[in-house]
This record gives structure tokens, sequence and C-alpha cells, in this order.
RNA sequence: GCGAAAGUAGCUCAGUUGGUAGAGCAUAACCUUGCCAAGGUUAGGGUCGCGGGUUCGAGUCCCGUCUUUCGCUCCA
């Protein structure tokens, strides 16, 4: 089967048993947002767990904070965020060439100058010969009138350009009448602006309000907390801080499902480090990454470095893990070396010290940062595709299920009486009721116990507990397991510490530390 | 953003030259059965993505729009 189908299939089942919804769909969705349904929003909090664990149990000196999605706006220009992508843009639809608008009007101008210079200067070199009066005032006049032209134009250019008012800077490109270099036609798509933060207005509708951003990442929040962290935890460099929390961005082109979305979540941990030293932390870092997601028995080889030859303004060091999607290697997890940048930027910029006194080196410096950063829902959708299978039975039947990692899985346990009669569903009953405190169960009485147990396969339920009449006499049941099928006969007091064995986060966790 | 294709039940899809919408699976109830998607009876669920137009009549033809997918482009 191509890999598309593939993909496409699992779409349709996220769909289909409540995993992820398109958002707003009764009113036909809206473009790159999704919900997580009853079983995706169990596996998301679960991913979300076993990566706060890893942070927070596995490493003394990483601990966690939740800031806020607002923050003051000039954190965005201190990071470099607002003028990254602040230029309002037009695309011709000819030629299909992108121009920057305000270069466009700008040149047009440049343009008019020049015939106005050119007047000017056909008229010196004429007057000089002999003076025509009539020849003088019609020369006078067409100066004038492109001098107030070039005003009038220059008015309105920067009247819009200061309202952010796209609309009439494209009225005014069609106005001057201003061609395509490439194709020479008028025929413009609207002005936009391609600014990846979403904004808002914070405070009262009118003169007090305030534009703020939704954070485009969670990291801003890490830096202009990290002293606040540092001294009220008694931090020792090197130390880290670790946050789960949404982050917006308004992508130009946001496809293949939850992959590029324009809200998502983040996970990020922010690892603060003496200068000099940070390659060294980069390096272990970036193996301790692999082994977080290795643990998850997804397959190792559908995992890869990729270093990055060219580096963001902020960064010394980059690299992404990614993972095999069916349409192709996608980054998952960036892991960068950030340098001082933030810090040395928000130093800047609020105009307070955040140096740090190293009282080994008795001397203070700003910290370099080891960041390493993974989209949940990128994860989530990685652990949907390494898990999502379809097999043939040996009777030639087949079944699809998700192998997800017991320790993920939303449901953990399905709790299932042979036949709905003869005290069996109140003996299954009262085991569900032992177990839901510790676990995820599910009751189910309905149809045949096969078609009960393919049903638990779908949502990833790695075991189910069937009760039958031996069960009302021996005291024990079977447990079927999902991948294998096989199934065991064992005690009913002996299935909480079976279960709790199987599900717990504890054997993920040794793995990465191993 | 450009180009192409698609949108009909929860899912996968059919629907003839235009004549008031179907199947399989799924869901719910009952009967029978009981360890890997069994059978029977019955029920619920659709203004055919949305809005216009042509027509006596539109799921079907035309226009617009929204959403999704693929390719290119852009961004990281």
């Amino acid at each position: 089967m191509a890999q598309e189908d593939v993909f496409k299939k699992l779409v349709s089942h996220c769909k289909e048993y409540g995993f992820v919804f398109p958002s707003s769909e009764i009113y036909d969705g809206l473009g790159a947002v999704y919900d997580y349904g009853q079983y995706g929003v169990e596996l998301k909090n679960n991913i979300k767990k076993y990566w706060w664990d890893s942070m927070t149990l596995l490493h003394e000196n990483v601990v966690g904070i939740d800031s806020a999605i607002f923050m003051h706006p000039t954190i965005w220009k201190a990071s470099g965020h607002v003028d990254a992508f602040n230029d309002p843009l037009i695309d011709n639809k000819d030629s299909k060439k992108r121009y920057r608008a305000d270069v466009l009007i700008e040149d047009y101008l440049a343009k008019i100058d020049e015939k106005i210079e050119k007047e000017v200067a056909k008229a010196a070199k004429r007057f000089g010969d002999a003076f025509d009066e009539a020849q003088f005032r019609a020369t006078n006049a067409r100066v004038l009138e492109h001098q107030a032209k070039r005003d009038e134009i220059h008015t309105r250019f920067a009247k819009d350009l200061n309202d952010s008012n796209f609309e009439d800077l494209r009225q005014l490109i069609l106005d001057c009448e201003i061609v395509c270099p490439v194709s020479g036609t008028r025929n413009w798509t609207e002005v936009r602006q391609f600014n990846l933060m979403f904004s808002t207005e914070m405070g009262s509708t009118s003169d007090g309000a305030m534009r703020v951003y939704l954070r485009p990442e969670t990291a801003q929040g890490i830096f202009v907390n990290y002293l606040n962290v540092q001294k009220t935890g008694r931090m020792k460099i090197p130390f880290g801080i670790a946050q789960i929390g949404k982050a917006f961005r308004n992508e130009i082109v946001a496809r293949q499902f939850i992959f590029r979305m324009r809200e998502f979540e983040q996970m990020e941990m922010q690892f603060f480090v003496r200068p000099g030293e940070e390659m060294n932390w980069f390096n272990q870092w970036k193996a301790t990454r692999l082994k977080w997601h290795k643990a998850l028995g997804l397959g190792d080889e559908k995992y890869r470095y990729h270093d990055h030859d060219k580096l963001a303004h902020y960064a010394n060091a980059a690299t992404d893990i990614e993972f095999e999607m069916p349409f192709g290697f996608k980054e998952v997890e960036g892991i960068h070396s950030r340098t001082d940048f933030d810090l040395s930027q928000h130093e800047k910029y609020s105009g307070k010290k955040l140096q740090y006194f190293d009282p080994e080196l008795n001397k203070s410096y700003t910290p370099y940062v080891i960041e390493t950063s993974i989209g949940v829902d990128r994860m989530f959708l990685s652990v949907m595709v390494g898990s999502y299978c379809e097999e043939t039975l040996d009777n030639g039947e087949s079944r699809v299920l998700l192998k997800l990692p017991a320790a993920l899985a939303p449901v953990k346990l399905a709790v299932l009486p042979l036949v709905k009669k003869d005290g069996l569903p109140e003996k299954a009953e009262e085991i569900v009721n032992m177990l839901r405190f510790d676990f995820h169960c599910q009751y189910d009485e309905k149809d045949s116990i096969g078609k009960r147990y393919r049903r638990q396969d779908a949502i990833g339920t790695p075991y189910c507990i069937t009760v039958d009449h031996d069960t009302l006499n021996d005291s024990c049941v079977t447990i079927r397991f999902r991948d294998t099928m096989e199934q065991e006969r064992v005690s009913i007091d002996k299935l909480h510490d079976i279960i709790t064995e199987k599900v717990s986060m504890k054997s993920l966790l040794k793995k990465i530390i191993e």
C-alpha cells in the first residue's frame, strides 16, 4: 500500500475513533486548526506526562514553569520576532513574482522625481538659448503637476503604511498604474503582511488598548523568568527550565493534518550553562533526547538527526530529530545551542541585568542556553504513524490496530464479560471498580467477544480482561494481549500488579538513563 | 500564494441523458450464540460543504465561496 494511502487512512481513523477532529467542523472547519477527541486527549496527556517526567524527575537540576501566553510586546521585539516578518508583500498573478508593496511604490515615487529632474534639466538647456514665456509656463505647470502628484502619493503611502491599511496600499498601486517589471501587467493579488504572529488588543476598547501577541514560541516565557527561578529555586548553573504550552503561528501554508497547525503545543526545555561549555551540553542533550524517542519502541530506524548547515541568527549549533512520516522524514524536535543571544537581547531591551554569579568561578556572566523544543502535536502524529497497523490474520480476516506503547495508550484495559448473563457482567463490574482508581478502564458487554477485542485494538488498548463462567469458581480471568492476541489465565488478585508493571512510565524512563 | 483534484449518513463510497437520495461497515434495541469483526428482526442518522443562477424540477448543469488533498512556491 502506498504511503499516502496509509496516511489518508490514519487521518480517517483519527476521526472515526475520536482522536482528532477538524475544528469547527459544523461550520466547514477552520484552516489548519484541529481538536482532540476523547481518546486523543488521553494520548496527548500521556505524551506530555512522559516528557514532563523525563525532564523533571530524571534531572534534579531541571524544574518546570507555566508562563502566560500573553507577554509584554517588547519581548517580541527583543527576540526578533516582530521585525523578522513585517513586510507588506504583493504578488503579480501573471509572472508569479512576489514584491514588497512598499518598495514598488517607492520605486514609482523615484520615477516621478526623475521626470521632474528631466523637465527641469530640459528647460534649463532650452532657456539658455532664448527665453519663451509660454514654454516656461507650460514646463512650470508640468513640474508643479508632477510634484503635486508625488506629494499626494507620498502622503497616502505614508498614511497607509502607518495604519497597516493594505487594501488602500493595493489601491494606491492600482491608481499609480504600477506594472510588474517581469510580466508588464497590473494583475495584482491582495497586499498581505506575512507576520507569523497573531495579535490582539489588551486593555480598554479605545485609546488605552495595547497591541499584544499570542506567543509564537514558549521559550521566551522561560528566558524572562530564568532569574526568578534561579533565585527562588536556589538553582546553580548548569540548570534547566521546562515548559509545556500552546503557541501560535500564522503559517502561510499550513498542511499535512496536525503536522503544521496554526495553534499548537510545545514542550520546551532551556538549559543554562557556562559560556564555552555549550557544545558539550548540546551533544549530551542531543543524545538524551534521541533516547527518549527510541524508548517508545516505535522503531529505531524511524529516527534520524538532521544537523543544520545554515544556522539561525541566534544559534551556533542546531540539529533536528526527524521521524519518518508517510510524507518523508520530518522534524519532530529541534535542539539548538542559542548562545547568550536571548538573554543578552532581554538585558538590552529591559535594561535589567540578567547575569548569573558563579561562586565556583567567582565571577558573573550571561549564561549560554541549550534548547530542546518538541512539538506535542508532531509527537502525537509520529506516535500514531508508528502505531497504526493493518494485519491479516491466519484465518484470512484483517484487523486494524494501534500498537501504542502501553504507557501512552488512552485506555489501559477493557473488562469484558464473555456473555451478558449468569452473573458475569456483575463480576466484570466488580473488577472494573477495583481497578478504575489506577487505570483508565472500559467495560463492554455489547456484541461478540471477538468484535469487542477488535474495537479495543482500534483504539490501542493493550490489555483485555475476559470474565467467563469459570471465573465465578476459580477467581481467575483471561488477559488478552493486543499485539500477539495471546491469552493467559491469571488470578484476579494479581491483575493490579501485572497491569501496573506493564503500563507504568517507569519502564520507559529507565531506558533513557540506562 | 499559484496550479490541479475532491467534498453525498460516524467511516468508505455508489448515484444513469437533470425527475424529491442508496449500499456496506459503524451506532442503538431485542432474540439466538459464546474466546478473536456470527445470524435474525427493528430503529435512529442526510436541507447531497455553503450561497446564488438556469429549469416546471438540480446531488447532477453554470458562477461564486469555504474546506481538504497533491504538486510548486514561501517560511523555519
